[in-house]
RNA sequence: GAAUCCGUAGCUCAGCUGGUAGAGCAUUACACUUUUAAUGUAGGGGUCCUGGGUUCGAAUCCCAGCGGGUUCACCA
């Protein structure tokens, strides 16, 4: 591996520190008793308690004047300003540890735990005084160094920000550390979750764990991830939903029951699909959909407020408001609301030639249901900013759900959508056992038509039925696409730490002994891999010429003391 | 999967009709005891994504590949 020349030179100053004795790398524990935000908030008020701060974090930037320097300390709660000054690290005559150790040795991205007093600059800046400074991690990499300056209206304009979207998301760890919103975003994301839980647990409802590794994948309409059991020599399928099995709990005798579920699917990616993603699935028995659009509606008020304070949250360009009531429309009148278009009696050619003046585009393998629901996707959903249920589906679409109690060929479900997409989904849940087979079976038959998305049926399941479910409300609500529009963010890949990436391209080297077997001197190795040849597999199908006038014209320009090769021993290289 | 744009120093980015590879920050050295995008002076740092092609000459033009962004289509 080529290191730079700044990576390098940390390294060096690692060295130079232990050579120092001074442990880079230190065991024992820093003791802290503040943090940065901490003083913010509370200097002014209560300056006499801040006479002995102890405080550790992240080297963010340093001006050093001579004698005197400013070091930006981040430590998780934000930032706060050091003053170090020469004559208090160094009391005595030997000013090595201020001008050496603090000057040369440290820079940014180090941990350092310092003690001190807050004070506050003649330009207003509340500080830190250093009494003392410790290392604590040396760092080896530079940082990306991102600067931001405060007009005279207060506007934070950033400079050089480290944006580049491959890197945030392949070292996350590097966007945490230098981009202050990122962190933010994550904490939201951690405050909804907590606020559902509370909310849910309050209700007295269960949280539960349930397979993630099933032998049959159900619950949803999607393709699997497959895998394989060694010892039970049999396939599983990672899950695509936990439906099924918290079905079974309420078959079981739990009231509630609810868990907070990695789900897997193994489909496209956008910025609004991840692989794995994370749904809070709930079923709560004794209930109907109509119960449950309540609590959604009560449920994500909460959320809003806990996170934002109010109800109102800004998305894009939109400002979206949480506050209960949502409006309400059927299917069927959303449709007609945003194309004038009445479908209620339609039969499946009439819809197909709606779905065509649409400009829609559809096929003969489309159901009714699947019509309705093209024409709902392409005219309705990507209107609807403000939350709206959207309330009874066509059943061809719904194989879980309970038939409509009036309506004909409609089942009790709803979606919420919120600025033009999905974020729950709702049934009054199907427990006639012989209705939930025969709708499994018709899934099969569409699977066999060549549906690649369609149900298998679960035995195991349909036997649970028998033995009597409960009339049930269930609820999933997509927790990615749910903190996306509570943190204001444009891509999933911005609500996931990890998101899925495709894997970074790492090039085998060989290890130096090979090159030597050859007859390669170990000084060629370096510039070698330097002309692009990284193993023994490129260097038998390089160019001898090429390579031959790559490594003089690299001695040449790096003014090396080393023999050049010649032409035949290049060639005795590449042939040996 | 399709369309489109992009890939140049550790980071952010210039580089025009093809002609010696650039800036700011970071980094190195020196100066500076209340600065804050600190400042001043001097230096080092490049597989211009990879491989072909056109050309006297390619970061620049053409082709292919790799990686990424954005938009669109299916799934949450």
């Amino acid at each position: 591996m080529q290191l730079s020349e700044q990576e390098l030179i940390r390294r060096e100053e690692r060295e130079t520190l232990m050579k120092m004795g001074i442990n880079p790398y230190p065991s024992e524990t820093f003791h802290v008793n503040v943090s940065a935000k901490d003083i913010h908030q509370h200097y002014e008020q209560r300056k006499t308690d801040y006479k002995n701060v102890s405080i550790a974090g992240r080297i963010m930037s340093r001006r050093i004047m001579g004698n005197a320097s400013f070091v930006e300390l981040q430590d998780s709660s934000g930032r706060i300003q050091l003053y170090v000054r020469r004559d208090d690290l160094c009391p005595d005559e030997d000013k090595t540890y201020y001008n050496t150790f603090f000057k040369k040795l440290l820079g940014i991205g180090d941990f350092i735990g310092v003690t001190g007093y807050v004070f506050t600059t003649q330009t207003g800046e509340i500080s830190i005084h250093v009494t003392s400074l410790t290392l604590l991690t040396k760092a080896l990499k530079p940082l990306p160094i991102v600067k931001e300056a405060e007009d005279e209206e207060g506007n934070k304009k950033v400079f050089d920000a480290f944006s580049d979207p491959e890197q945030r998301y392949r070292q996350r760890y590097v966007d945490l550390i230098v981009n202050p919103d990122v962190k933010d975003t994550f904490i939201k994301r951690t405050a909804l979750v907590n606020t559902m839980r509370d909310y849910l647990n309050n209700k007295g409802y269960l949280e539960v764990e349930t397979p993630i590794l099933q032998p049959l994948y159900g619950g949803a309409a999607a393709r699997p991830f497959k895998t394989h059991h060694n010892t039970l020599d049999m396939t599983l399928y990672l899950r695509i939903a936990n439906e099924l099995y918290l079905k079974r709990l309420i078959v079981g005798g739990f009231d509630g029951v609810y868990e907070f579920s990695k789900d897997f699917r193994n489909e496209g990616m956008s910025r609004f699909h991840n692989p794995e993603f994370t749904q809070i699935e709930l079923y709560v028995a004794y209930k109907d959909y109509n119960w449950m659009a309540d609590l959604v509606e009560e449920m994500v008020e909460k959320i809003a407020l806990k996170l934002h304070g109010t109800t109102e949250v800004k998305v894009g360009n939109n400002v979206i408001s949480f506050q209960r009531p949502w409006k309400r429309f059927t299917m069927f009148e959303a449709i007609k609301h945003f194309t004038g278009i009445t479908i209620d009696d339609m039969n499946e050619t009439e819809l197909r030639n709606v779905a065509k003046s649409l400009d829609i585009n559809v096929d003969d393998t489309m159901g009714k249901g699947k019509l309705i629901d093209e024409i709902f996707g392409a005219k309705c959903e990507p209107n609807l900013i403000q939350p709206t249920f959207i309330m009874d589906y066509p059943v061809e679409m719904s194989p879980l759900a309970k038939r409509h109690r009036t309506k004909e060929g409609l089942v009790e479900r709803f979606e919420a959508i919120c600025n033009g997409k999905e974020i729950c989904n709702s049934f009054s849940e199907l427990n006639d056992p012989v209705d939930q087979r025969a709708r499994f079976e018709e899934q099969l038959e569409l699977g066999k038509r060549g549906d690649t998305e369609a149900m298998v049926l679960d035995e195991d399941f349909l036997r649970s039925l028998e033995y009597g479910m409960p009339p049930t409300a269930g609820l999933g609500i997509g927790i990615d696409r749910l903190a996306m529009i509570m943190t204001n963010s444009n891509s999933i890949q911005d609500v996931i730490f990890f998101p899925q990436m495709k894997p970074e391209k790492q090039i085998q080297q060989t290890p130096d002994a090979e090159y030597l077997a050859r007859g390669i001197q170990k000084e060629w190795i370096p510039l070698m891999q330097k002309a692009g040849i990284n193993n023994i597999e490129q260097l038998k199908s390089a160019n001898a010429n090429k390579l031959f006038n790559d490594l003089c014209g690299m001695r040449k320009k790096m003014k090396l003391e080393i023999k050049a090769p010649t032409i035949d021993e290049v060639k005795s290289w590449i042939e040996a």
